[in-house]
DNA sequence: CCTGACGGTGAGCAAGCGCTTAGGGACCGG
DNA sequence: CCGGTCCCTAAGCGCTTGCTCACCGTCAGG
């Protein structure tokens, strides 16, 4: 570990998928200001003005300004997916991979509540072919939600009447966590997840 | 019932406190622009086109883009927490209350999904006191639901650890509804409405 | 020392923005 | 018929926007 040193807990650096470096640091800009101020009311001088540089610099690394929240959007969606799979994946009864997936991607909407911001609701700021192909990967999420709560409910574990509406809800609920989630707040990203968790066991009716 | 026919069911026309005629016609064309792509996307040529006037007649009934947005979150979260409050304060147990809230309010979001949208996604874009002025009405819509919530608790009927945090998320839950519903989609705003009474109802203990 | 590639800047263009202003037509009381 | 009021439009102002282009410093390879 001799460069950029780490936190030492094992967690790799946000977007270290990106370079080079001036490109990272532009998109990190680009995430703070979308995620302040929305999509459309952020400007290309802003961005560049945050990481330091021109604004002429921008276009070097990214063709458009929509290039900068579909590469922002598509990292983000993957991300939470691959999260959420890990968990409901895993081993165990429904009860306890839905637990544990609500328990982690919660989570990861708290901690990066400002990536995740800019993932969930500025969708219809991008164009019209990068939208679907975001669209896709939103859907690959419902699946893996509504598997587990299928799961459940075969295996006698739950008691869902509406399987398709429950699962929208759960997601829903899980999203819009991005939305209200402050740094200054009270709570912690694992306290909320763990709530999250606790509250979403009780809606398929396998409550403490 | 001699101008501007009505449905038949008593209820009265959306907007009806706006006039005169051509100031309603400006607002609701906003509100379907606002809904489509958002307040900073939106151009007031937009606005004015869609009403069928030129993109002058907007300031004379309104003296910036910003008082337009304002009047809409306004009006929006008035009636809103006026339905909130109806259901919230009638007669019943806990239970019976905090269904009948949730079912007028998560329907209220759903039938008018364009204005909820603007209404609850919007708010950053309005002006630094609009936007405390309207945060206020905010705390108020919490506070109804918080309540329902304690007597639910202090009465035996419910079950909940964490009263703050689920209210938070029983908000937050029925305020998605306008990101989501469309009116596409294969299920009216009383189905669910019904459906996430029932999911809250399971989120504070009191399920079927 | 020269050369070329790379990654950056300063200045600025065309287009679109929110908003203003001068003026016109319909209507109404006298 | 007149004068005033109320809405509305055509034109356009000043500014900001996303994006481009000519140019430049740095540095490795020969």
């Amino acid at each position: 570990m001799s460069a950029a040193e780490e936190t030492g807990g094992g967690e790799e650096q946000p977007w270290g998928e990106v370079s080079p470096d001036a490109a990272r640091r532009l998109l990190i800009a680009a995430v703070e200001a979308f995620a302040e101020r929305g999509y459309h009311a952020t400007t290309t001088r802003d961005i560049a003005g945050r990481a330091g540089m021109s604004p002429a610099a921008l276009y070097i690394h990214y063709k458009t300004k929509e290039e900068l929240l579909h590469r922002i959007s598509r990292i983000g969606h993957d991300k939470a997916l691959a999260i959420l799979r890990t968990a409901a994946d895993g081993e165990g009864t429904a009860a306890e991979r839905l637990t544990a997936a609500v328990r982690s991607f919660v989570g990861w909407h708290a901690a990066h509540h400002t990536t995740a911001r800019v993932v969930q609701y500025e969708l219809d700021a991008l164009g019209a072919e990068h939208r679907t192909e975001i669209v896709a990967l939103r859907r690959k999420t419902d699946e893996a939600v509504r598997d587990i709560i299928n799961d459940g409910v075969r295996a006698g574990e739950f008691d869902v009447p509406d399987v398709p509406g429950t699962t929208l809800a759960v997601l829903s609920l899980c999203i819009d966590v991005a939305r209200w989630f402050n740094v200054a707040g009270r709570r912690t990203p694992d306290e909320v997840g763990a709530l999250y968790a606790d509250l979403v066991l009780r809606m398929v009716g396998a409550g403490t």
